[in-house]
DNA sequence: TTGAAAGCGCTAACAA
DNA sequence: TTGTTAGCGCTTTCAA
C-alpha cells in the first residue's frame, strides 16, 4: 500500500541540533523557568534539593545559558570589538594576546576586525561590531602613529587605541615609550664605556623614529657626549639599510664610532654583519643595541643582538585592564606612554670588563 | 529651602546612552513596529511613501537592528569562533585574515580566542563561544600536525582544523601539500640543471618535516636522480642549524651538493650566509631553496631565497567557504591538502642558462 | 497597506 | 521556597 503522506523530505544535510533551552531544563527537573533560573545563577534563596536536581538535569542534557539572550536583557554583550586598520602583525599580536587573555578572565569574548588601510571596511567593521552591542572597542596598528579616528561612534562607547593614535587625541591612547626606550638604550652603551654612539634608524615619517632620536639626542648631551649630525641615518627599515650605514660611517674614515643604537632590529642584524664583515669585532670594538627585541632577529645574530623591548604584552594588558575599567564607567583619554625595557645580549657587552664584574 | 528630593546621584562616570530600538524608529515615524521592520528589510508589501520616511527616520536617529535580538529570533547569530591552541603566528595570521575577510563579506563576524597549549583555557574557550551560540568554529594552530579533537561540541556544528588536523579525522581539516611543495622545489632545482641536492630540514616530529622529505627524495628518484642518506639532515628550525649543516655537506668533502632544499627558509638563510662564507657562489656553484616564502629572510637573504609558499591566505579563503556552505548544511570531513607554489628569487637562478632561455 | 501580537531564551520582580 | 509573568529588541504571522 502507498504511504499516504509524502515521504519525510530527508535533507542530505546534517540539521544542527536545537541547543537545550532553560525550558528543558525546567521540563525535566520538573520545576518552574524561574526556579532553573535561580539555580543556575544562585541567586534567590532555594532548597539545596532543588537546586541540587536543577544543576545535575542542566549537566545532564549539556544545558548552557543562551548569552545573545542574556545580553539582550542585560543589555550587555560581554563582547568587545578590536579593529586594526592594518592587517594584525608582528607588533600587534603580542598586544592582542595578552589582551584577549586578560578579557577572557572577565568572560569578555573578542571580535576580530581587519580593515586593511581600507576605511570602507573600517566603517563597515564598525557597522557591524554596533550591531552586535560591543561593550567597547580597541583600535590597534602596525605602527604606533596617528591615524584619524574610527567612528562615528555612539557616545560613551569605550573605545582605547593601543599602538596607534586618533589625531584628535580624544580616545584613551596606549603606547610604547620610544624616547623613554632610546634612553635605556644609549645609557647602557655609555656605561659600557662606548664614547661615540652613532644612530642608525627607519623613515623620519615614523614618529618612533623621531622620538627615539630625540631620546638618543637627550641621554647624549646628558652625559656630557656629542650628537654629531653626521652620526644619525634615516633610511630604511631594513637589513640592507643596517649594512649601507655601517659603509657610510666606516669605510675610509679615521674617526669611528664605538657605539650603534639601531632604530630596530633589522638595522641592527644588518649593522652587526656588515661589522663582522669588515672584522670589526662586535662587541669589544663596536657595541649594537637594536630594537624591538624581535628573537628572530636578536637571536639570530651573530653576536646575539641587545635589543630594546616595548613590552607589548603590558601594553596589551593595561588596555585590558582599563577597558574594563571604562566599560565599568570609569573615563580616560590622551596619550600614555608605557615604559621599555632593555634586554642585554653579547652584541653590547662592556668593553672594559665583563658583565657582573666591578 | 532644602530640596524636598535627595540631590540627582550623578555619576562621576559616562553613561553610555541606550541604542535606539526599532520602538523608537516606529514612534517617530508614527507607525507600528512590524512596519518598520518590513520597511527596514525590505520583505513585506508597503507603500513607497511609509517605507522611506521610515527609512529617514531611522538614518536620523542612527538606528541600527541588534544582532542580539535578531541571532535570538533567527538561531542564527551570524559569529564563528576561531581558536588556537598556540598562540597566533606567523603562519596563523595570514590564514585568519584571509578567512576574516571572506567572513566579514558575508556579514559574519569572528571571535578571536588564543588558548596557549592549555586544555582548560581551550575549554573555556569553547564553553564562551557555544554560549554566545557560534554558528561555526575553526582551529587554528603553529603547526600543522595532529592534535587531540576539540570538543565536545554539539553535533552538527560546522568545525573546521586549518593548518591543523584533528588525531580522530572526524572534522574536515585543510593543509599545505608539503609534499607536493617539496616536489616543486626539487623538480626546479633539477630543471635548473643541480644533480645532487641535499635536504636540510627541522625535527622529525613534524609531519612536515617527513611529507617534505617524502616529496624531497620521490621527486629526485623519478627523475632518476638518489637520494643518498647522507644529503638528508635534520635539525632544527634556525639560521644556526642551517650554517651547521652546510658545514657538515661541504667542509673537508671532495664531492659536494650543487642544490640545497631547506625545510624553512630560516635554514636555508643559515645555508646560504654560511655558503658565503665559504666563498660559494650562490647560485652558480649551489642553488638554494627554502620554504614558507616568509619575506622577512627570503629577501634579507643574499643572494634572496627561492621559496615555496604555502598559499596559507588560499588556506584561508577556503576555509571560509567551507564554512559557509557548511552552515548553510553541507558536510566535511577529512583531510584536504591544498597546493603550494615556488616562488623563484636569484638564489636558485638556474646556472647553465639564464632564465626563460630555452 | 498597516497594526497587533506571539515568541525567540533569558532574568528579575512579584505573587503565591 | 517556588511559580508566574513582563520585558529585553526583533521578526513574522495573522487580522484589520
Amino acid at each position: 500500500m502507498t504511504t499516504p503522506k509524502p515521504p519525510a523530505t530527508e535533507q542530505p544535510t546534517l540539521r544542527r541540533e536545537a541547543a537545550p533551552t532553560i525550558r528543558d531544563v525546567a521540563r525535566l527537573a520538573d520545576v518552574s523557568i524561574g526556579t532553573v533560573s535561580k539555580a543556575l545563577n544562585a541567586n534567590g534563596r532555594l532548597s539545596a534539593e532543588t537546586r541540587s536536581k536543577v544543576i545535575r538535569v542542566a549537566a545532564e542534557i549539556g544545558y548552557r545559558p543562551n548569552d545573545l539572550a542574556q545580553s539582550l536583557h542585560r543589555s550587555k554583550s560581554m563582547t568587545v570589538g578590536i579593529i586594526s586598520n592594518d592587517s594584525f602583525g608582528r607588533f600587534t599580536l603580542p598586544i592582542v594576546e595578552a589582551l584577549e587573555q586578560q578579557l577572557a578572565d572577565e568572560g569578555i569574548a573578542i571580535f576580530m576586525c581587519n580593515a586593511t588601510d581600507d576605511p570602507a571596511r573600517e566603517r563597515q567593521h564598525i557597522d557591524q561590531l554596533l550591531g552586535k552591542r560591543i561593550d567597547g572597542l580597541v583600535v590597534t596598528s602596525r605602527r604606533a602613529d596617528e591615524r584619524s579616528p574610527v567612528g562615528p561612534l555612539p557616545a560613551g562607547l569605550p573605545v582605547i587605541y593601543v599602538y596607534s593614535q586618533p589625531a584628535d587625541h580624544a580616545a584613551l591612547s596606549l603606547v610604547p615609550d620610544d624616547e623613554g626606550g632610546a634612553r635605556l638604550a644609549i645609557q647602557h652603551l655609555i656605561d659600557g664605556g662606548r664614547r661615540r654612539i652613532a644612530h642608525i634608524t627607519g623613515p623620519e615619517r615614523f614618529e618612533a623614529v623621531r622620538l627615539r632620536h630625540r631620546g638618543y639626542a637627550n641621554a647624549l648631551s646628558e652625559a656630557g657626549l656629542k650628537a654629531r649630525a653626521s652620526d644619525y641615518l634615516s633610511g630604511a627599515w631594513s637589513e640592507q639599510w643596517g649594512r649601507e650605514a655601517v659603509a657610510k660611517l666606516f669605510d675610509g674614515k679615521a674617526q669611528v664610532p664605538d657605539g650603534l643604537f639601531c632604530g630596530n632590529d633589522q638595522i641592527g642584524r644588518g649593522a652587526i654583519d656588515a661589522l663582522r664583515e669588515r672584522g670589526i669585532a662586535v662587541p669589544e670594538s663596536v657595541a649594537v643595541v637594536g630594537f624591538d627585541n624581535w628573537n628572530i632577529m636578536t637571536e639570530a645574530a651573530r653576536p646575539p643582538l641587545s635589543s630594546v623591548d616595548m613590552n607589548l604584552s603590558a601594553l596589551g594588558r593595561e588596555a585590558g585592564r582599563m577597558l574594563i575599567a571604562m566599560i565599568d564607567g570609569e573615563r580616560a583619554a590622551g596619550t600614555r606612554r608605557l615604559p621599555c625595557t632593555l634586554i642585554v645580549r653579547e652584541s653590547s657587552h662592556p668593553v672594559t670588563r665583563q658583565p657582573g664584574q666591578l
